[in-house]
DNA sequence: CTGAGATATTGCCATAGAGCAACATTTTTC
DNA sequence: GAAAAATGTTGCTCTATGGCAATATCTCAG
């Protein structure tokens, strides 16, 4: 098993090495270059991700082609398009390697026997879930709240990787700003 | 039990009548009257509610004292304020009746208890945090991928009740723009 | 019922951020 | 490592929405 993913599991919650290593077996490890999609609109979902190494994006495009970044997936996070894998509906989402990226990928039907199966996991995704949704909660909060400098002072505070990793067009749209509100905000930092 | 909650219960899972009433032996019956409030900021969530009748507005205030509102829940939902009740720390969210209300209200520490004990508790959890997340996510790329008008006119046709039921106030600040705008975007409804 | 307070509408002006275009810089490719 | 492509910057202008103020309408307590 992944050392990176068992510490993952062993900081959350107590579990055996036979569990651990049952619950590693589904997982499938799978590398991507830069820029390429695992998901894109109108498929439907059938992995959760964990990143290994490099990170994943996930965007929607909405009519008027403007991208809307929701997350990053660095690694060490679990990562699937949640909406999708659920309802079992066609994604409205993207999902993109930014950087050269390593995973491990496990089948939604596989992940939901698991969920059943091994109360480590049925307590992992609750965790995952639960910050999905408080992370998702504070953003509209944030969007919601403040101006685009303060939304910008907060993410290089917050989450500086984001920041630092990636390229301007990506933490636009994960601000919810154009690239050229973003290039005169950089001023004001 | 209430009729409504166990309603609930079946219309998601099965379950058993035993099991039902030992689950509903942790609800209590409260009612409020029109714009009470059940939590303000600062305070920390300790119960999960589930309304029998009116409605529940869950908002928060920003520096500026712009009110966004993030759900309303009506008869037969759930609602809580996650944030808080899952991290424990103070609410950044207040809880406010809306109508005259009658609800069904479980502590958090009784829920968290169910969560583990009764599977049904746990699937019904999964269910609510996933519905959550999901309701979450769409209003994110709601409100950034269409214009005000077009999300009132989204908001008219899928969730009639926010619109029919309440005032101009609650549903600009559920659609994120100003009471003026709002009087303004129903002429060209 | 009545009247005070809350809520809604609308004219007017202000402003944050969008979007184009031109140019600069960085990254990728062969 | 040079050319092409992608990304970033910046001046200028435009637009959607904000916000005040005046007025109109609703609503709820006595």
């Amino acid at each position: 098993m992944h050392q990176i993913l068992k510490t993952y599991f062993l900081d959350k919650i107590k579990v055996s090495d036979d569990n651990l290593s049952n619950i590693s077996s589904f997982f499938k490890e799978y590398s991507f270059g830069k820029n390429e999609f695992l998901l894109k609109e109108g498929e439907v979902c059938k992995y959760v991700y964990f990143v290994t190494a490099g990170c994943l994006r996930f965007y929607s495009v909405n009519t008027d082609g403007i991208e809307n970044t929701r997350y990053i997936a660095f690694e060490g996070k679990f990562g699937t398009s949640f909406t999708s894998l659920i309802t079992g509906e066609e994604s409205i989402e993207y999902i993109q390697s930014l950087e050269k990226t390593t995973l491990l990928a496990i089948r939604k039907d596989d992940f939901y026997h698991l969920v059943e199966k091994e109360p480590a996991v049925n307590v992992i995704y609750r965790n995952i879930l639960e910050s999905a949704y408080i992370t998702t909660q504070k953003r509209i909060y944030d969007l919601q709240g403040s101006d685009s400098l303060e939304r910008l002072r907060w993410l290089l505070k917050r989450q500086p990787d984001v920041f630092n990793r990636l390229s301007n067009k990506v933490i636009a749209s994960y601000l919810g700003i154009t690239p050229y509100t973003l290039s005169r905000l950089k001023i004001n930092l």
